[in-house]
DNA sequence: TATTGAATACTCAAGGGGTGAGTATAAATC
DNA sequence: GATTTATACTCACCCCTTGAGTATTCAATA
């Protein structure tokens, strides 16, 4: 599994509390709640999604008949799903574009384990971040003046990096046990 | 075309201002120079987009045969594609995740051609971000405590915009004609 | 001088992902 | 009684991406 498919680790997640039906999750995900602010999903691609997850293995499906209702397909994680999961939500993102749609959620599930996973996640992050921020500032010096268009360029991740750890900051008090 | 396709839009930009061969192109986009800097592209996407481009009237070809080495396939931008690149590189970007890579992209296309757009463009988007932060502002203030995730999400989120109108400003200071 | 590697320039088949549209039933609303 | 909405999932199409391949030439190594 690529390590950018924000959405399918999400998926992993949200199957980790408990055993859900592709519907459910969709409400879940279309709820005006937390959810659904981060994420967007169409249900055709949900139910895509989930069948992939389980031809690798990990989630398993069991079918729940209904009496009045068509049957349900109820999706399980897997062992090997766990470890995926555990694995994915640990690691601090590297940087770049999805950095944010990939560290919000991670966070989210930490959170909402409400595990001491929080702070070790958000540690792991600043210092990611905090590296990130001195190589670029390396590059920044590193070019011409007339470069004018790359410097913008730096300026504006500098600028980003640096609200990015204010904010991580912010996180780490409010989040405190 | 969908409006999120930056890569595209940035391949008229560039043939806007010379045509040239597909080979061409993917040098200069794989180069350090600013363009590889913000842009990541495998150099048989490149000649798909260009075909696709071609196909859709955006883009002419001419090609180009050489004593010894391959013939060239030498793309020109049709008015059709110039209207739509001028189209594209005025609008403001609207807020999202592809929102750096899309402004990034227009600015650099801007600002290379020294036009009074840099300015326009600047300001546009100032005020496009000024207004999403308002919105963003609203509804942040709009959650109850306990939404403590959704909290993080939205402070993030005015992190971002409040470091992105920074950066605005500074541009237009560093960009005046 | 032979051979390897890199550069030039583009093509293509295969696989994967996303989307609209569809299916079928039951409950709710009008 | 009729239409709309909710439940629950399926499918075929299209587009995009990518690895791998083709074929020639030049540079470099041995």
């Amino acid at each position: 599994m690529s390590e950018t498919l924000t959405i399918e680790y999400a998926l992993l997640g949200f199957l980790r509390q408990q055993p859900m039906h592709g519907y459910e999750i969709h409400q879940q995900l279309t709820d005006s709640h937390g959810l659904g602010l981060v994420w967007h999903i169409k249900q055709s691609q949900l139910y895509a999604l989930l069948s992939k997850l389980e031809q690798q293995g990990y989630i398993s499906v069991i079918l729940e008949p209904q009496d009045s209702r068509p049957t349900r397909k109820v999706f399980h994680l897997t062992e090997l799903g766990q470890i995926l999961f555990l694995e994915w939500v640990q690691s601090p993102v590297p940087q770049g574009h999805k950095l944010r749609l990939d560290f919000l959620a991670k966070l989210y599930f930490a959170h909402r384990e409400a595990s001491p996973l929080t702070q070790y996640l958000l540690t792991q992050q600043q210092q990611a971040c905090q590296q990130w921020l001195i190589t670029e500032q390396a590059r920044a010096h590193a070019l011409a003046p007339q470069q004018q268009f790359e410097q913008l360029v730096h300026q504006f991740r500098l600028g980003q990096l640096q609200a990015m750890l204010t904010w991580l900051a912010h996180c780490q008090e409010a989040l405190l046990p």
